[in-house]
DNA sequence: CCACAACCCTGAGGGC
DNA sequence: TGCCCTCAGGGTTGTG
């Protein structure tokens, strides 16, 4: 489950054999994995374009070509990677996706779920509905706490979900929204318009942590995911909460919970986030 | 704005 | 042992 850590890891690990290499030829055995235009006229088009530069966009990675930009959704299961010429593409039986490039190597985008898309647009925004209507980027200078909260301001529903919602705030999976949430003290279902300045000030620190220490670790590897180079991330020996339902509570040993927040599995700790409770009303003086 | 269902698929796991 | 069946998993889109 590639979030924003793991996004950034592969693209930073894409960089140095990508960028400066020429696409000379291009292959698809499952069209619905191009997300756009059609498959032929996808390969019409990128074939003879230079990557000139490779960057991250909420959970896409976008490689700027010559005329096109060439953006790739991992979802859950997708990998994208260089390989080596004298590596058959049947080494992996989930390739679906595969562009030649100048120094003989293939970059390859393999997909066991084929959830995962690969776009050749000229407009990020083209690509989804969703795409043009991402929130701020987490780790950018301009996103701070009081942005957050005023993005927060007015809405009633869980943190869970909200923290989920790519429209506000770009790139922050499930993993990372549970993490953020237990580092915070803040239970998931836990409505956005009750938090505290403070609350919401530890909130916002916690999500850039999570993210931060994420992409130090080189991403999660939960079950799928891996770095371009094929091994695994190490952040998954990091996590407080997630996939540890059951398990003893690391900060006071309480078991943790799991229940499911905007139909998704949402772990916590029932002690160090309790569940909000109605505001009692001040005692008369 | 919000809650929820459906969708895209396959591997894993349970039942027999 | 192995077959059949069910469903988790998560981001996105659509519906009410």
């Amino acid at each position: 489950m590639p979030e924003l850590p793991e996004v950034e890891t592969v693209v930073r690990g894409l960089r140095a054999p990508l960028v400066g290499r020429t696409i000379t030829s291009f292959w698809n055995d499952w069209p619905r994995s191009i997300g756009m235009p059609d498959p032929d006229s996808f390969a019409a088009r990128v074939v003879g374009q230079t990557v000139q530069a490779i960057d991250r966009r909420a959970k896409y990675i976008v490689c700027t070509l010559d005329h096109d930009l060439l953006i790739v959704h991992l979802k859950m299961t997708g990998r994208l990677y260089v390989a080596p010429p004298d590596v058959p593409h049947e080494a992996d039986r989930w390739v679906h996706v595969k562009l030649g490039l100048s120094d003989g190597r293939e970059l390859r985008f393999s997909d066991s779920r084929k959830f995962g898309k690969v776009f050749l647009t000229g407009d990020f925004a083209s690509i989804t509905p969703g795409a043009a209507a991402l929130g701020p980027e987490p780790l950018d200078d301009s996103f701070t706490a009081d942005v957050f909260r005023a993005r927060m301001k007015g809405r009633s529903t869980a943190l869970k979900a909200l923290l989920l919602d790519q429209s506000f705030i770009a790139g922050v999976g499930n993993i990372y929204a549970d993490e953020a949430l237990f580092r915070a003290k803040l239970h998931p279902l836990r409505r956005a318009d009750t938090l505290t300045k403070a609350e919401a000030a530890a909130l916002h620190a916690t999500v850039q942590a999570v993210l931060r220490e994420g992409i130090d670790h080189e991403g999660a590897s939960v079950n799928w995911y891996r770095k371009p180079d094929g091994t695994t991330g190490e952040a998954q020996r990091h996590f407080y909460v997630y996939g540890r339902e059951g398990e003893p509570c690391l900060m006071c040993g309480a078991p943790l919970h799991k229940i499911r927040v905007a139909q998704r599995g949402t772990h916590f700790c029932p002690t160090c986030q309790p569940e909000a409770r109605p505001r009692k009303r001040r005692a008369a003086r």
